[in-house]
DNA sequence: TCATTTAACTTGTAATTACAAGTAAAAAAT
DNA sequence: ATTTTTTACTTGTAATTACAAGTTAAATGA
């Protein structure tokens, strides 16, 4: 079964433009060409070209603004609540590096996992890993994943330092976050994840439990996510 | 200058059903009628329907399936994070309770604000209020608003109790929320903080400072949200 | 009876046309 | 020179048509 037989044109438009802004050919504030001119660009008609901005705005990589044109937003911005923003100053992502504590490794389902889970889930296992990501090589987010071992071959085998999870299923599987929900609570950070996090006992953390849903039907991506919100806040937009 | 001129047909669509979602006309799992029984229904022709049924998707209301029909999905949520998801229990509007800590007070702007403010903004002042909200009880938000002193008029007599902020600015002022921004934190609890929310000191607490953007340009609603997360969790979807 | 095929739905994609409404810069008038 | 008007853009709204693709249940076959 292949993975997508073909690519709507108002899709390919959006990946287009989407990759151009991240990549930063388009900048912040920047105006996009006009919808005429990117009818003729990508010969398409305007319903089609619409499409595809009315989902980057909705996506938020940009802002319609009628008689003047489409205007990149591309915001410090992950999916939902993931992005950190520094009080003192932007962060980019170079001073971001992530330290494996727990290796992928394929295993069942914890006996009382924090979501539920389906019958088909829980027959196929999950993969588990546990990370550390470091901003200025301070410990931010301690990471615990879980994934469905479903039509994702090999994944145990990728090397997961440098790329980012959401990374790795996007460009070897085609896996899209599409949405998800999650809960969030300020608990005293335990002693394991004190000393992970470089924080003493009973110090306030964050503690978000995520479900993630992508474009794979039945395949969603858990985590459980302890900050430190020290010095940075968790940032996001809606 | 008046609000508005003329509603759309798609929007005239989209409130009219998102309306009854929330009324429970529609309940969670129903399928919603066809887009063709709507279009009948309503006198609008197929692609204005969709745009509405778009829309409704985006926002979380509905989920489209090819072939099937658009289900309602109404979840327990609210603009970004806000829900409270009870650990024990689902949680009705019922046991629900506001104390107002300060009554809304005009005043100008903190010198220090935690967002950087328009000059119109700045000259205009805030309409400033505390809050602290219960649920069976038990303090769980405390809650710090601030909005620009800026077309609302009499907002400062209007009874706040029982209905809730952003009710009062979409009923009186015909304000909706469009989007927004929040930081969150775990911090330790002050003593203020301790006593409004019945916690020792100390005590990690959860801290959203949030920037909500209106469809009243220039408009936007700041605040300071503590949250006691010892036995509920703050909920969102995305 | 059971499995398969067909038909009748559903939403998805896409081109075409027309006009409304907001914006900004050029042109004209003062 | 400054203000006002016009013009040429921009996106927004909306109707129309056609077919593709997924879902479901009825009809048909063995």
């Amino acid at each position: 079964m292949s993975l997508q037989k073909t690519i709507p044109q108002h899709r390919r438009l959006y990946e287009i433009l989407r990759k151009h802004i991240q990549d930063g050919v388009y900048k912040e504030g920047d105006l996009l060409p006009s919808e005429n001119e990117l009818c003729q660009l990508y010969g398409m008609t305007r319903p089609t070209v619409r499409q595809s901005l009315s989902t980057l705005a909705n996506d938020g990589y940009i802002r319609k603004h009628q008689g003047k044109g489409s205007i990149v937003h591309n915001l410090q911005r992950e999916i939902g609540i993931l992005s950190v923003s520094g009080t003192t100053s932007a962060v980019g992502d170079r001073n971001l590096k992530t330290k494996i504590i727990v290796k992928p490794l394929l295993m069942p389902w914890p006996a009382d996992f924090m979501f539920t889970l389906t019958d088909l889930e829980n027959e196929s296992g999950c993969i588990y890993m546990e990370r550390v990501r470091l901003l200025d090589d301070v410990p931010i987010f301690y990471d615990i994943s879980f994934i469905a071992n479903l039509n994702l071959p090999r994944i145990t085998a990728r090397q997961f330092e440098d790329r980012s999870l959401f990374q790795i299923l996007r460009d070897y599987y085609r896996v899209e976050i599409t949405g998800g929900e999650q809960r969030i609570k300020a608990i005293p950070a335990t002693v394991k994840i004190g000393k992970l996090l470089q924080l003493k006992k009973n110090h306030p953390v964050l503690h978000m439990e995520r479900k993630l849903e992508t474009n794979n039907p039945g395949l969603f991506l858990y985590s459980s996510i302890y900050c430190n919100t020290e010095k940075y806040s968790i940032f996001g937009r809606f």
